[in-house]
Formats: C-alpha cells, sequence, structure tokens
DNA sequence: AGAATCCCGACTAAATAACTCGGATATATA
DNA sequence: TATATATCCGAGTTATTTAGTCGGGATTCT
C-alpha cells in the first residue's frame, strides 16, 4: 500500500514548477538540483506529465518546461494518476472490471475496495497546486 | 498503490467467518475451500489476525477459527493493518516521521499525503463486519 | 556548426510480493 | 496412551515490480 517513487517525485517535481516556474521555462537540471530527484529520473518522469497535458515542454537550447495549465486547475490527483498510474488499489474496484469474481464474499469485499478507491481519489482531485502554493505561503 | 493479496485475502477470510462461522470454529481448509485462497497461505495470514484479537484459535484436533469480537466491533480497518500493515502510502505521513525533510516542498507535499492517509483511514474504519455481512444479505 | 535541451526505449539491480515447505506443538477421541 | 487432527512458526523460493541508469537520437537557439 504504497505510492511509488514516481508519484511522490511527480507530484514534487509539480510543486517545483508552481512555486519556481510557473510560467518560465526550467531546464530538467534546474528542477533536479531544487527537487534533489535525478536528472534521468525526471527525464522518465516529465514525459508523462506532458502526455497528461499538465506540463509543456520546449526542445533545444534555451528550452526546459513550464505548466500548461493555471494553478488552480492542476489538481493533486491529476498528477498522481499521471505518474502513478490509476489510483485502484485492489484490481477489482474498476467500474470495468465486472468479469465475474467466483465467489459471493468477493462482492462484499468489492465494496470496500471501492469505498476506499473512491476515499482516495475525492481527496487527491480536491487539491489543486494553487491550494499547495498557498499552503507553502503559510509555511514562511 | 495496491493493496497486497495479504490484505485482500485477509478480508475476505474474515467474510468468510463472519458469513459461515460467526460462532462456530472453522479450520483452515474449510476456508480455504469457500475463499479459493490456499491453506498454505491462509496459515501464515490468520495468525496475524489472531494475534491482532480479531480471531481466535483452538489447537488440536477439532480445532479452528472463529471471531473474537462482535461483528460490529471489527472494521474493515483493523483487518487491514493487521493482514496488510498499516495503511500509510507515504512514510513521511506518518505522524511520527519528523525527520526534518531537506527540501520546503516536501513539506507541501506531505500534507497531499496526510489527506490521503486520512481519507483512506477514515474510509475502512467506518466499515464493519456486520455492515458487510448486511449488504451480503442485500445482494441475496 | 555547435551547444544546449528534450526524447525515448532498453537495460540492470535491488526490493518486494506471493507463496510453499518442513517440522514442531497442542488437543480430542478411541 | 496412541493416533489423527489442527494450529503454529520460521525459513526458503520464485516471480514481479520498483527504482533508476544509460546510450544515442532529435530539435532548436545562437
Amino acid at each position: 500500500m504504497k505510492i511509488s517513487t514516481k508519484g511522490q517525485y511527480s507530484l514534487k517535481a509539480m510543486v517545483d514548477l508552481a512555486l519556481n516556474g510557473e510560467n518560465a521555462l526550467q531546464t530538467i537540471s534546474q528542477i533536479a538540483e531544487r527537487t534533489m530527484i535525478s536528472e534521468t529520473y525526471l527525464e522518465q518522469l516529465l514525459p508523462k506529465l506532458r502526455n497528461a497535458g499538465l506540463v509543456e515542454s520546449i526542445r533545444g537550447a534555451q528550452g526546459g518546461y513550464r505548466l500548461a495549465k493555471p494553478l488552480n486547475e492542476i489538481t493533486a490527483g491529476e498528477i498522481l494518476r499521471a505518474g502513478e498510474g490509476d489510483l485502484i488499489p485492489v484490481e477489482c474496484a474498476a467500474t470495468s472490471a465486472d468479469h465475474a469474481c467466483p465467489n459471493e464474499e468477493a462482492c462484499v469485499t468489492k465494496y470496500v475496495w471501492k469505498r476506499i478507491t473512491d476515499s482516495i481519489n475525492e481527496a487527491v482531485d480536491g487539491i489543486t497546486l494553487a491550494d499547495l502554493k498557498d499552503l507553502h505561503k503559510e509555511k514562511e
């Protein structure tokens, strides 16, 4: 029951962009230095965030990354689902998974998995980068 | 972000006891047959549930397992924490983990991990075996 | 042209998960 | 008391996943 470093670092990198490079381009090496995540690993993570439409990238010299949307339109949920994969702790909780569980008990446990899934997603979908930036300001 | 089979099967086994052997002793092989979990694996899981005070066991011939408390006093949260370990998806969300995160951003992400942790635990602590038994009755 | 950057897939090592197995211990019953 | 029935416990094994590196290609600015 762990969120992998992919998810953790993705959020960390996005928060870094929110705090430091909301509009200006930031290179991987700049993000790496501030977040303490290796450049090579970030090179693997950032493309996922781009494919999800959360950041945009400019290639070539003077290039880099920046957020693709306003802070209040990017949720922790989007980031985690992009970096980590769907937040579904048990397969059968996926709404599509109707592949007849063999036992009747399984159907009852499914209720628990769904409740967990829903509560996780509600939690993370209710937090935006704007919220996190505000929180950061308060902490100073 | 997966709940391991330890957690899944622990819940499944407990639901089985709730539905079939609330008071009477059930042997591992009986539980195994109904839940489709191997006997040897159950042998590994059930002692954890016993250590957590959720089931009690009688050794020797005619022995077996049964629930240690009334259905409405056993929550899915207790079962999962016993079988799976604490439901804390990121280490630093543990309240005790005050080992100075080096970056200030880390502290902001910590807020997200805490929200996730809390929402998961609230969800599972709000579901008892009695609820699941009722739900099972409805399904018939 | 050359330097700075992102892009992408393949690769490896370490950790974790998912079980199995062997043998010990306790208890009911004949 | 002997025997069958059960739980108990720790060690071992295999498969999968995670975490991260690496090499080389493509793009763009100066």
